[in-house]
DNA sequence: TCAAGGCTTGAATCGGCTC
DNA sequence: GGAGCCGATTCAAGCCTTG
């Protein structure tokens, strides 16, 4: 999307993007606490200059999650158009082919790896890319040891024709989701909201959406396109919104016309965007400032299955809901337990929780006794999960 | 698909293909001159034992097209089981084994080296893979000078869900389409062909096809598959009909179950196909020995399966019909819930699907959200049927 | 570090059954 | 006697989190 590179000149200077500065403060959900954010941090930001060199200014494990849509490297078509060469010889002797690829190779890692500092233990990364560039840049990705998440397609709704027939029409880009190491298990993914806004189903790893075309397409004032490559702000929505929460610290380090950062203040999110072409930052900067926050409750973090409080089964119990010595069923009265009052279940001379227990008469080597055990309530069984919920809200209360 | 891999024997056998040998010409088409074969060609036949030496054995520049289906190097940490605790029979072959990025590398430039020697001037190759390896085949691939057309996505209509929901459902995989160099300009591709089986539009880069399952799935005398990663006979099909002609000769160097040989029969072009492991090698034979040629006539590129028809919520806001905070409503107007940003609705502090929160206001077990809900425009309520209709409509033309 | 809690599908196919 | 429905089965993997 932008242009930062290396080689540009070493100064950065800050464009400050006023009416997104701290100032407002993102939504927040009571369920989380509020992230750490770095005092030091340039929010809402675009930082003009050389990319790697803005990354090393900026302070290590600062940011939740980075975009990254790094040049495409187009160029090197033309060093590789040339005759035919044996292939000993091609990688041997052209070295004026191997720098080529060497060069965009060392590029990447530079960036890569000033990316890789700044991030949260963890933090997540996207890049995207065509068949140009994106194979190299999945490859040092692993290299660098960062832990490839899923690798997704954005199948574009109207892409642009192959006017010579010649290829299959080039209808999508790739992008590569991953985390900084493969230990780094802990990262935002909004499953849950991602699978409720999909009629129930999961989000796939093909996305399909329209290129950014009318009134979202930035135009100068000679009516022509400002950016070659700018995103649709619906790609960047659902990347932010499956993969960041509100109050979130997003980098860009190629930010060109600013899209990640105007989704990102409509989503709740912070931005830091780097960008080498003061022509860029200039337009990016207005396009956000025209940018409005969307209300709260439309982009407050969702809720999620796993941060809901632990309820004990023994509260179940304390809460008057199950009874000691009371006999627990499973739904096809196959499987019988008996409620001791310290909250573990008895079968025969065998005691153990909930889980135990269910895994053990089934003969499986796991098993969710919330959802597994009910109980006989006026003629009919009643999960105890219920229970559970009720307890829950309960506490809530 | 295939074990091919270093380090087997040495010695290479060879299993006849006995009704599908050279006694059985190819049909031929009346435009082009007929191919050159080389005489010493093992048409038709699957050769056993290791990939690279095999390669080696093969005449140089003889032949057509190449479809290599490499190990994906999964690394799979552990088992994984269904949320009912059944074990996934997964890959865990030891062909798929590789102590490190920098052994898998060498292993693909070792194949890649082999496969070009025996590549005809204008023949072209394609590697499937998944992101564990795709993103190094592709770097290996430019690093020796080949040039890649596409990048080809095949979109699983039926792909393995997420247990864990820790991720996007991995619903693709990619294929990469090269030719020898980027002066190889006259590679075999039937545009017109191709266009006029989809409907009179280019075909794209996305495929939509189901994975090998049924009937097709290849079973052994237990009962189980034969080969974890059995490719679907449409998927060759589509691949031998866009870049092949009959009579040319396609060799695939991972032969595995012998899809590539199977459909290349069918298709009444030529196979040669490499196989490490003995009994996939004689699970294949006996396939393509059932196979049948079909008549010429009905050797046309295959219409594209019809586009999945399912439009998630999010698909809605994406487009813009409707925008996140607004309210929606049931047509008596007695219910309202607010859109999120993420295509899920919130009521109160409960958020969910446009179907789970429709039945909830109901206090109904289920609920069609999509007829139930409606929005105002110009004073009027519209439901937000009319807008998946309009969807529709858009992702189909 | 280890043990335990507890959370997690979707599409296709096929046999058997009902209208 | 088919068409169609229902439920069981099959197939797919770089898939957890907390104390």
């Amino acid at each position: 999307m932008g242009t930062s590179r290396t080689g540009a000149a070493g100064a950065a200077s800050r464009i400050s993007v006023s009416r997104t500065g701290r100032t407002a403060p993102a939504p927040r959900t009571g369920l989380k606490s509020p992230p750490s954010v770095s005092p030091s941090l340039p929010l809402d930001q675009i930082l003009l200059g050389d990319c790697i060199a803005n990354l090393e200014k900026l302070p290590a494990e600062s940011v939740d999650v980075v975009f990254a849509d790094p040049p495409y490297n187009l160029q090197l078509e033309q060093s590789l158009t040339r005759p035919d060469h044996s292939l000993v010889d091609a990688v041997d002797d052209d070295w004026d082919k191997f720098a080529s690829f060497a060069d965009y190779d060392a590029f990447t890692r530079a960036w890569l790896l000033g990316v890789r500092r700044v991030m949260k233990k963890n933090a997540t990364l996207w890049v995207i890319g065509s068949y140009h560039n994106i194979f190299r840049v999945g490859a040092a990705l692993q290299d660098l040891n960062f832990w490839l998440l899923n690798d997704i397609v954005w199948r574009k709704a109207n892409p642009m024709p192959n006017f010579r027939g010649r290829r299959f029409t080039n209808a999508h880009e790739t992008m590569i989701w991953a985390s900084k190491s493969a230990d780094a298990k802990n990262y935002t993914f909004h499953y849950e909201a991602l699978k409720a806004g999909n009629d129930d189903v999961q989000m796939r790893s093909d996305w399909h959406l329209p290129i950014c075309t009318g009134e979202e397409r930035l135009k100068g004032e000679d009516g022509r396109k400002v950016h070659p490559t700018q995103k649709p702000e619906a790609l960047l929505a659902r990347i932010l919104l499956s993969s960041s929460n509100p109050g979130d610290v997003v980098l860009d380090p190629f930010f060109g016309s600013g899209t990640t950062g105007a989704v990102a203040k409509k989503l709740g999110r912070h931005f830091i965007g780097l960008e080498r072409d003061p022509a860029y930052a200039k337009a990016a900067r207005a396009r956000i400032d025209a940018a409005e926050q969307l209300s709260g409750v439309s982009i407050a973090a969702p809720p999620e299955k796993r941060a809901e409080v632990r309820v004990p089964f023994l509260a179940l119990i304390e809460g008057g809901h199950v009874k000691p010595g009371e006999t627990l069923v499973d739904e096809r009265r196959r499987y019988t337990a008996t409620v001791r009052a310290d909250g573990t279940l008895a079968l025969d001379s065998i005691v153990g929780s909930i889980h135990k227990i269910g895994s053990l008469v089934q003969g499986l080597p796991a098993c969710n006794g919330w959802t597994f055990w009910h109980v006989k309530r006026d003629g009919k069984l009643v999960c105890i999960d219920d229970f559970r919920a009720k307890v829950r809200a309960e506490m809530a209360a």
